[in-house]
DNA sequence: CGTTCAGTTGACCATGATCAAGAGTGGTGG
DNA sequence: CCACCACTCTTGATCATGGTCAACTGAACG
């Protein structure tokens, strides 16, 4: 399978040769693997190295000091933990792997080589870290504005998209290990709440969700009950099956974004 | 007044008199004065320049189909809308003037000249980025996490750090131009109930808030009421009167950070 | 001086939280 | 191989935080 990494990177600037083999040399120089709910970066730490993650889910998530716990992200094959590394002293969240996770790991060093020597990454790198950013307005939109059922259908939408995006979907279905539980944290509701909302999605044949497997019969329909517009996730080509919303009247000019 | 983007900057990492001077020259050079409720960015807007905040308060916000909006950040003097200019293709969210707004506004020749030939100002542009991103992530978590009461508190205390780490406190005082109604939507309440809320806190002696004027008699108690921990802002020197949570106990080798 | 907008108050309601208990499932060690 | 434990999911009953609707006050401003 190709790399993830270079999928995503691809996803927004065009790469060359050279920057391909750096990449592929970067990401099997130094991998690790992580089983599910060790923290990989802890809260206070010092950053040392970017993790690149190549196969497996993680979270990044911050806690309250009563054991509150709210996930701000996840992190999917191809996305990278953190750039902080280079500017900021103290990590101020965790990040957690949820599944087995296969990490590449980039010390200060090399990164730095890298980032000097190709320029096309530096960009691609710019442009992940605001789309990152990004996801995270939209997240502040879903728990600010969003009802139960929109919510959780909105990050259903998402990250079936993520995933689309690196070419890890088949069909309308997807790998999908989060419990109820990691949903609960995302959505800022409980499980209870979770729990009963997901039955109704399900009943209304919105999703088809066992032993860790998601599939979306009608992207569509699901992206109406999330109030869900892709535009967001800046994702260059997404497939027909899915809404642009306030755009969809011209997708005819659509190549010209 | 010594100029609120060197100010900012300077937060994060040391410039030279060269620096300085051309960040001086970039502020000066076109700057435009916003009324207030006016629309400086608009999503699905191309970006066309930076613009840098040099008087009054902005928002970033999103806006639902059906109305509903949620504020995403605040801009105050310092404070940079927005570098999607050089890598994402359509703005993903809007930016309105809250009060009358002084901005310079910075072209993508001119912004790309400076962060070629002065590296300290892009590095001091990626910390400001950085921790913009962590900001966005302390909002899922306040609206995901706390009650209303905290929320509300939390807010007050990280505007009025903000603030101060660009010189616009007096003591325990500083300008607000929030109205309840951009309180509800930053921090998705209803109005009605965050008017209840601020009265809560004001009979509790939290805050003083009149005219436009917000005073936080005691820090310390504000922050304990919204859970608010310092950190994820990333100030390097925090006046005496401001808690660190958890490192409170270890005050004693605080310049060591 | 009337209009508009921010703030305030009251009555009532609904979404989602809490508490508690039980069923299903998978992993682990004796 | 089986018993046990831990965890996830499920369901029911009750509760509370915050939402909705409506009306009114006061200040700002043309």
């Amino acid at each position: 399978m190709p790399n993830a990494l270079i999928r995503r990177l691809e996803e927004y600037t065009p790469l060359t040769d050279a920057d391909r083999d750096e990449l592929a040399r970067l990401c099997s120089q130094s991998s690790h693997t992580i089983p599910p709910t060790r923290d990989l970066i802890r809260e206070g730490d010092a950053p040392r190295s970017i993790y690149v993650i190549l196969d497996g889910w993680a979270c990044h998530y911050r806690s309250l000091e009563d054991g509150r716990r709210q996930i701000v992200d996840y992190a999917i094959p191809g996305d990278l933990c953190d750039l902080n590394l280079f500017i900021l002293d103290r990590m101020d969240h965790s990040v957690r792997a949820i599944t087995r996770l296969k990490v590449a790991e980039v010390g200060r060093e090399v990164f730095h080589r890298v980032i000097t020597n190709f320029p096309n990454i530096t960009t691609a790198l710019w442009w992940v870290e605001l789309v990152s950013k990004s996801i995270h307005r939209e997240w502040i939109v879903n728990v600010g504005q969003r009802s139960a059922r929109e919510r959780i259908a909105h990050l259903f939408c998402e990250l079936f998209l993520r995933l689309e995006s690196v070419g890890l979907t088949d069909g309308f279905s997807c790998d999908f290990p989060l419990t109820q539980n990691d949903i609960a944290d995302t959505t800022g509701l409980t499980a209870v709440h979770v729990n009963r909302t997901i039955q109704e999605l399900r009943r209304d044949g919105l999703i088809v969700l066992e032993r860790q497997r998601l599939t979306i019969p009608d992207m569509l329909a699901l992206q109406g009950a999330g109030l869900f517009n892709p535009d967001y996730l800046h994702i260059r080509r997404l497939n027909r099956h899915t809404d642009t919303g306030r755009d969809a009247h011209k997708a005819g000019n659509e190549e010209g974004r």
